[in-house]
DNA sequence: AGTCGCCTGTCCATAATATGGACAAGAACG
DNA sequence: CGTTCTTGTCCATATTATGGACAGGCGACT
C-alpha cells in the first residue's frame, strides 16, 4: 500500500532533506549528498538549489557546504506539544543519571535514521559529550542505533541495513560488521560496544518499545573505558534496562 | 535569477506545507488547502498522500483534516541555535512588556506569512492570549502583518497581497482593505487597529527593520479597547517604536 | 423519501515536467 | 601542468506529474 505514485521528485527532495539533517549546522557537500542518496549530481544540484531559492536551505558560504535552513524550524513551530517520548522518558532520564552519574542518551528511531533527542549530563567529572541533542546517524552506526535494529524483527533490521548500506562508508563500517553487532545485542539483551565514536570510550544501549512491539527509542551510557569494567557493565546494564521497562509502561498507560 | 525551473513538484509541496503550517494542531481540510494554494484538488490530495507516507504531514483520524507532522521538528532539530531575531529581541520585549503590563507579540516575516515567535505576557489583570507562539498567518490579515507590509516599499507590499489574495477570504478581509489599512499605518508611523481578531480587542504594531532596510519583524501589544484610549495608545506607541529602534541596533552590530 | 451542496478520493490519457549523460570549469595536490 | 577532486550548467529525451472527469459519503433543507 505504501508506495503512491506521481511524486517522485518531493520523495528525493525528502530523502536529501534527511541526509543534510545529519549534517547539523555544518551542512553537508554536494558529493556527499549525492553518494548517500543515489541520486546523479544533476538531479541533487538541482533539488538543493530549488530548497534554497524556498528557504528550506542554506549554503554556507565559506565552506559551500549545504545545511538545513530557516524555515525548516519555522514550520515546526506549527506542533506545539513536546513529543511523548519525552514526556514520558523524563522521571527516568533523571533517576538513571543521577544513580549512574555518566553522560545519558535518548535515542529516537525516525525512518532509517537515529535521532538525539535528549542528553543527561552526569556528576562524574570526566564526562562523554561527543553527541548532541539533535544528531543523526545511519540506523546502525552508533550503539544506539545497533540497540534499535536489535530490538526488531530480524528482517526489517536487515531491510534498514541495506538501505542505509550507501551511507556506512562515511562512519568507517559496513553492513556486514553492523549485522554482527545486532546479533551479538540481541543475544546479550543490550548493546555494548567497546570502541565509541571518540577513542577510549565505551557505551552501553538498551531498547524501548512501543505498546506494539516495535523498537521506539534507545537509551544510551556513554563514559571512558576505564570507568566500565565489567562488573559495572552490569551493574550500569541493569539500571537502564529497569528504566527502559518503566519508560515502556509510561507510554502504554 | 529566482525561476530556478525543474522542480515544480517541489515547490507545489512546499507551499502545500506552509498552508498546514498555518493550521497549526487542529490541521487544515483538503479544500482548504486547495483554495489557498490555487493548485487541482487531485494535486492536492497526491502531495498531501506522499507527505503523509513520508512522514511529514499527519492526518487526524477524527476530523479528516491534514496537519504538519512529526518529523518536521525532528529535522529541524539540525538547527540547534536559537534565531538572531529572538536573542536579539529578548531584553526589549521584558523592558516593554513591564513598562506597559498587556500582551506584547514579536511576530516575524517568513515568506508571505507572519509567524508568531515570541509572546510576553504582562501583569495587567485582562490578556489577550488570542496568538499563540507558532501562529501563522498571511501577511496583512494581522496587526503585524500589516505593520510588516507598510515598513516594504509599496510595490513590494502590493505584490505580497496579490500573492496573499485566495486566502483573505479565509479570515473575513480582502486585498482592498488591507491595502488601506497599510497606506493608513505608513503614514502613521505604526500600526493600529481598533478591531482585533477577538471582539473587543484593539493592537497597536511597529515594524522592525534588518540592516538592509527590509522589514524583518514587528512588535505588536494587543489588549482590551478600554484600555488602550488615544492618550495612552500614544504612550505606548512611543515604547513600541523605542523599543523597535533598539532592536534594529542589536541586530546590527 | 429526494435533492442540493460540499466534502474526499481515484482513474488514466496526455502534456508538461524532471531527468541524467555529457561538457565545463574551478580548486587542491604533487 | 597533469591528476583528481569538487560544483555548476545544458538540453534532448522519456518518465513523471498533471488535472478533467467520475464516484461515493455526509449533512441540511424540503
Amino acid at each position: 500500500m505504501e508506495p503512491r505514485q506521481g511524486a517522485q521528485a518531493i520523495r528525493r527532495a525528502l530523502a536529501v532533506l534527511r541526509i543534510l539533517a545529519a549534517g547539523r549546522e555544518d551542512g553537508v557537500p554536494l558529493a556527499e549528498v549525492v553518494r548517500a542518496t543515489g541520486l546523479t549530481r544533476p538531479t541533487v544540484h538541482r533539488i538543493v538549489h530549488v530548497l534554497i531559492e524556498e528557504g528550506i536551505v542554506e549554503r554556507h558560504n565559506k565552506t559551500g557546504r549545504y545545511a538545513i535552513g530557516n524555515q525548516v524550524p519555522e514550520l515546526a513551530l506549527a506542533r506545539p506539544r513536546p513529543s511523548r517520548l519525552l514526556v514520558a522518558a523524563n522521571p527516568s532520564l533523571r533517576r538513571a543519571s543521577a544513580e549512574i552519574g555518566d553522560t545519558l542518551f535518548l535515542t529516537a528511531r525516525t525512518g532509517n535514521d537515529t535521532l538525539c533527542v535528549d542528553r543527561r549530563i552526569g556528576i562524574y567529572p570526566i564526562q562523554v559529550l561527543s553527541i548532541e541533542v539533535g544528531a543523526r546517524r545511519p540506523l546502525g552506526v552508533s550503539s544506539a542505533g545497533v540497540a534499535i535494529l536489535a530490538a526488531m524483527p530480524a528482517p526489517d533490521a536487515r531491510k534498514i541495513v541495506a538501505a542505509n548500506e550507501k551511507r556506512f562508508a562515511a562512519y568507517q563500517t559496513d553492513a556486514a560488521t553492523v549485522l554482527g553487532q545486532v546479533t551479538a545485542a540481541r543475544k546479550r539483551g543490550y548493546n555494548m560496544r567497546e570502541i565509541g565514536l571518540v577513542q577510549g570510550t565505551k557505551s552501553i544501549s538498551t531498547w524501548i518499545k512501543t505498546p506494539d512491539g516495535q523498537p521506539a527509542a534507545a537509551m544510551t551510557v556513554s563514559a571512558v573505558r576505564t570507568r566500565l569494567g565489567p562488573r559495572r557493565e552490569q551493574e550500569v546494564a541493569e539500571i537502564l534496562l529497569r528504566e527502559a521497562r518503566t519508560i515502556e509502561q509510561a507510554i502504554g498507560g
